[in-house]
This record gives structure tokens, sequence and C-alpha cells, in this order.
DNA sequence: GTCCTTGCAAATAGTTTGCAAGCCG
DNA sequence: CGGCTTGCAAACTATTTGCAAGGAC
């Protein structure tokens, strides 16, 4: 039995595995601290620099993804499928856009030229706005 | 003679006038701590605090852009043109892409739906990959 | 004169790291 | 056993803030 650490070449921890499960049971995309206390009511000893560590460690791996939505907190996402996220500028959650950006649009962004100057690897769309709930508060 | 500032409401100060003028003549994406040290040449008393507050203050009336790049240091841009940036994974440089992403691109994606549920405000992409000249290192 | 802005230093927030002890394979 | 991982606390980085003095209008 071969388990997702091995397969990535990570030993096993008990502390790695809380974090990954949890975040695995959320789209919330919580934070360092956030993880850290969810954590602690199932391994009360762990501490927040091991959650960061492991946390590194994952990215790292492309186990989870590490998001800025330029609040000065960095947020993570055990979703590592394509897809977006908006930040609802009123109540500073972070949302799943479901509904991809489609193949085309996608193609025509990377070709979209630079002249071929640039070599562009990747590329991340933030999106800001109100959240379905804070847009019927108002 | 309205200055560019009265224009925004705002006070004239020094230091705030060489932080923009600085800002217009570069395309280097500075730290807030590169553009005190700029700044600190022509202006030696300045604090790195007046620097801080001054950008955000340029931030909040719109006269420049602020850019999280997530490495966790934010740069700043007085060309608030519609562009995009680069950030050379190699060297750590932001550059800027010239060509814009075609409108209908941009139409596309604000309009992919989201299934109307939440109001999307705007959105930023941010590129990663190698700049020319580390393209041409390798 | 009033309100805005400054320099300075201290404070804060988020994250990283050195170390000795503990766990995995 | 050897190397990876941990808890703890201290360190670090980027940024913000309180305050008394100085500047803009």
């Amino acid at each position: 039995m071969i388990t997702v650490f091995q397969r990535k070449n990570m030993n096993y921890s008990r502390q790695r595995d809380l974090i990954m499960e949890y975040l695995k049971t959320t789209s919330c995309h919580p934070t360092a601290e956030k993880i850290y206390e969810k954590v602690k009511l199932q391994e009360p000893n762990i501490s927040l620099g091991t959650v960061y560590r492991n946390l590194k460690q994952l990215v790292d791996n492309k186990m989870i993804l590490r998001l800025h939505m330029g609040d000065g907190v960095d947020r993570f996402d055990a979703n590592i499928s394509e897809h977006n996220h908006l930040y609802c500028t009123n109540c500073g959650k972070v949302y799943d856009l479901e509904k991809k950006i489609p193949d085309k649009v996608v193609q025509n962004i990377y070709t979209s030229d630079f002249q071929g100057e640039n070599k562009i690897d990747g590329f991340v769309i933030y999106f800001y706005g109100k959240c379905r709930s804070c847009k019927l508060l108002n």
C-alpha cells in the first residue's frame, strides 16, 4: 500500500497528514493560521512552524496550491485542478470559480504574442468583486 | 496652474512629488525599499515610513498600481494603462508585457459567466516565466 | 489657524529558522 | 542507525502606526 506521500518521495508524518486531510475537506482557502487552529484540535502539540514547513513542502511537491490574493496573507488550496479564484472585496473570503476559462481563451492569452521575447511558463488570474452573499446584502 | 495632485484633492508634498517623479521615469517596478533608496538621493532625510504612506495614498488615488507578484514584496508601477506583467522566475525582475490581451478575450473572461452569482469587478493576470535576457542565458 | 504630512522609532503581521529531541524506514 | 521531522523560541522581513514637530493652503 503506497501512500500519497510515498508517491512523492515524502516520508509519512502525522502532522503533514492531518494538514493535507484538513485541506481536502474544505474549500475555504484557509491561511496557515487557520490551518494551524484546525489541526491543533486533533494534534494539540503541533506548532505553527511545523504547519508552515509542511505547507511549503506540499506546495513544492505540487500537492496543494498557494494563493496570493494581495491582502498580505497566503492561502492554501488542495484543489489543484484548473480553476480560478474570486477574492470578495467585501468579506475577504476567497471563492472558487467553477467555470473554467475556455481553452481557446487560454490559448489566446498564451500566444497573445509577447513577440516570443519572453518564455511564458504560466499565468494566474485573480478575480476581484463581490461574492453572492455580499452582493445580496446591498 | 493646477497640479496633478490638486486634481486628486491631494496637497502638495515634496516627498510625494519625488516618489511620483521617480516612478514615472522607471519601468522596473521597484519595491518600496528601492524607491526609498532612490528618493533618498534627492531628499536625504526622507524616511521609509513616509515612502510607504505616500505609496498607499497614490495607490488609493489610482495614480499608481500596486503589484503582488507572489514573492512577498509589493512593487509599484506608475504606468496605469492597461497592460500585464511578467515575473521572471529566474532573475526575479518584473517586466511589462506590452501587448494587450485582446478586448474580445477580456470580454470573454468577464462573461465567462460565473453564473451571475458573483459580481466580478476586475481581474489581474500575472504571468510567470523567463524574461528575454534569462532565456538567452540557457 | 487648521489640517495634512513628516521623521523617527516602536509595533505589528506573517513567515522562517536554529537547535536539540523524536520519529520513519 | 541515518536522515527527515518536530516543538519551541528567537529571528527576520515587509509594512504600519503613534507622536510631536513642520509644512500647505
